[in-house]
DNA sequence: CAGTATCCTCTGAGATACTG
DNA sequence: CAGTATCTCAGAGGATACTG
């Protein structure tokens, strides 16, 4: 059993599929916002600056069936709905709060990383270098 | 200063951009297979199944350009390149194994929450229930 | 072996308009 | 307010062929 074998990870492997559809980048942004209470669609929209409202609504269903966050109607009028995370939601608010936290901290040392890379001649692909 | 002020993500926000190129699956699944020791190209190739050559190679570079990956060339006939984690991408592992792992957990919690979800008629959107 | 270049398809996502 | 439906288009991504 070589190395490749040990490693192959199975395109059909139930947690690569649930791997696809958790680590994205709204995903997280959602439940970065949802941290710090329930928040209603609209609220969502602005605060999650660049999503569209289609984006928003799909995002928010997905989370919502794989039961990262509920949904709640409440009887107001007009009506108003409110989302929050689940207790199981709960259980990856800090995997994706570890990721986001690197993304801060490790920022200067990627920009140091990618002038080094642009500047020497980072092969051929993208040709206008800086992010 | 309301919530969704203090939240405001904005879209050019540098983390936000950076969270952009580093939070997706194939970098995760590159990354869990370096984990293990340098791998060449067709190793990695045939480990994640499911990768293109193209994807493959597309990810590799964003890697290396944010400093993530090291491409070493081996002075070998026919030539030979490894890839293997830096220094900074070790620091990433970490979160990505964080996550991998909440996927692995937390799949029959998950589970059981789309199977109730597609019972009770999970609004109207995907009509085909599972997965 | 380790890619790059090209083609082509097909989905993802924005904008807009509409509904309860 | 909280979405859904529809349209459209750019770009992601696969397959293939080619190069050093």
């Amino acid at each position: 059993m070589n190395q490749s074998e040990r490693l192959s990870f199975h395109a059909d492997c139930p947690s690569r599929l649930l791997l696809d559809e958790v680590a994205d980048k709204w995903s997280i942004l959602v439940l970065a916002a949802l941290q710090h209470g329930p928040m209603r669609f609209n609220q969502l929209l602005h605060a999650i600056d660049g999503i569209s409202k289609k984006s928003l609504s799909v995002v928010l269903r997905r989370l919502e069936r794989n039961g990262i966050v509920s949904r709640d109607v409440l009887k107001l009028r007009p009506i108003a709905v409110a989302y929050c995370i689940t207790p199981l939601g709960w259980t990856l608010v800090e995997p994706f709060a570890a990721l986001y936290d690197w993304t801060q901290r490790h920022l200067d040392e990627v920009d140091r990383a990618r002038q080094q890379f642009d500047q020497q001649g980072g092969h051929s692909l993208s040709p206008n270098a800086n992010l």
